[in-house]
DNA sequence: GAAGTCAAGGCTACAGTGTAGAAAAAATCA
DNA sequence: TGATTTTTTCTACACTGTAGCCTTGACTTC
């Protein structure tokens, strides 16, 4: 917290921070929060694994360390379009931070408590609605409601639930009684199609949509 | 998977399968996942920890197990209702999920690979879907998008994310320039209440409002 | 310059973890 | 009965996070 400015400061050996968190950030998105330890991110950075700790207090600080690494870097400049170019702007980096870190980006629900980590982006989506109509009230409730959307999602698309079918799983379902479960069955070949930038489409466009009418029903 | 239908043999110990999972799941959603261990699990249930592992493989089995067990736990009988209550009810029954199992619940999205595990839950959902008038394509997409957004949810939810602000991160909203963050700071008395409610209703009634919207525009 | 202060970084030790494998005990089958 | 399979336990091993103490270097202060 305290020495939020000054990142970039090495110490004796030359170990910065940052550096620390960008190799730990690729261990973990490579081999997911099971495989992840601490002492081989230190044999990897090439240090012992105690001075690990030290910069970090403890696992779970270097875990929020993490999340902290991949909010920021979202890095969206504020753009100069409407409220619904803004939000979607937000949903989309989010989506691609979720794909670029598969396996690490579900630790940001854990360490993201009350709101948006970053400052600068709760300040631009809530503007955007402000400027869209809403009073301050609305604005938080549908502020939170796209950073939940946006995050919910990441997190279930890179848990595997958008995948496609395997085709165990395909057989899985062909398996099932055709009088207990009609439907499934009948609908096995789409499940095996890929749903995922689909489902981001409708949630996301739904929700925007949501948000247009309610600023229509208010200025009635 | 082969002994699904003798879930309650018992063996020498009358160690029961299910009694297990039981154990498991309260002791996962008391201390979480990181303080969860199966030699801890074994001295509460009283038998040796290998015994556990022998009948789940391994702990990351044991942790399967227990995501079977909670959406199993959803216990959705199917509503004779038209599909809007159908699924407001599924989700409504997610998010309660949630809410009884707050550490564990995000272990769904890790184990739930290509849709929803339960297939009675599935073929509720579809088959209300293709009732309202969608065709089969749609239908998955849209269904793809409910389970989503009730996981996602879920999972942000009891991440802490739409808790109330506390009274230090309040400080820390009331501590930033005025110049650079007037948006945030003037809403700062809004972030203190609890908007985890209206959240929900503005996500999942916009999310319903758009499958309206879909079905009279595919009708025309 | 010298002395003192403090953080960076490393070493050791410890309790606890998941897992593999062998062994014992009970249940089941012939 | 005897043979075999499954359940349960025991033992051992590599690995984990963490605490405490140490050395080293950079910095401040006189």
């Amino acid at each position: 917290m305290q020495d939020e400015h000054e990142k970039s400061r090495r110490g004796r050996r030359g170990i910065r921070r940052q550096d620390l968190v960008d190799a730990a950030l690729e261990m973990l998105a490579a081999e997911g929060e099971q495989n992840f330890s601490v002492r081989k991110l230190a044999t990897v950075v090439g240090v012992d694994g105690m001075t690990i700790l030290h910069h970090f207090k403890s696992r779970e600080g270097l875990m929020r360390a993490l999340a902290d690494a991949m909010v920021a870097g979202l890095d969206i400049e504020r753009p100069k379009g409407a409220w619904r170019e803004i939000l979607l702007e937000v949903a989309q980096r989010y989506r691609g931070l979720a794909e670029k870190y598969p396996k690490a980006f579900h630790i940001v629900t854990r360490y993201q408590t009350s709101g948006p980590a970053d400052f600068e982006l709760g300040e631009m989506v809530y503007s955007a609605l402000l400027d869209a109509g809403f009073n301050e009230v609305d604005a938080a409730d549908y502020g939170m409601a796209l950073f939940t959307l946006a995050i919910g999602f990441g997190v279930v698309e890179v848990g595997g639930m958008l995948n496609p079918c395997t085709p165990e799983e395909l057989a899985e379902i062909e398996a099932l009684d055709p009088r207990l479960f009609p439907v499934t069955r009948k609908m096995g070949p789409v499940f095996a199609t890929d749903e995922s930038d689909r489902v981001f489409e409708i949630l996301l466009g739904s929700f925007l949509d949501g948000i247009e009418r309610a600023l229509s029903a208010a200025k009635r």
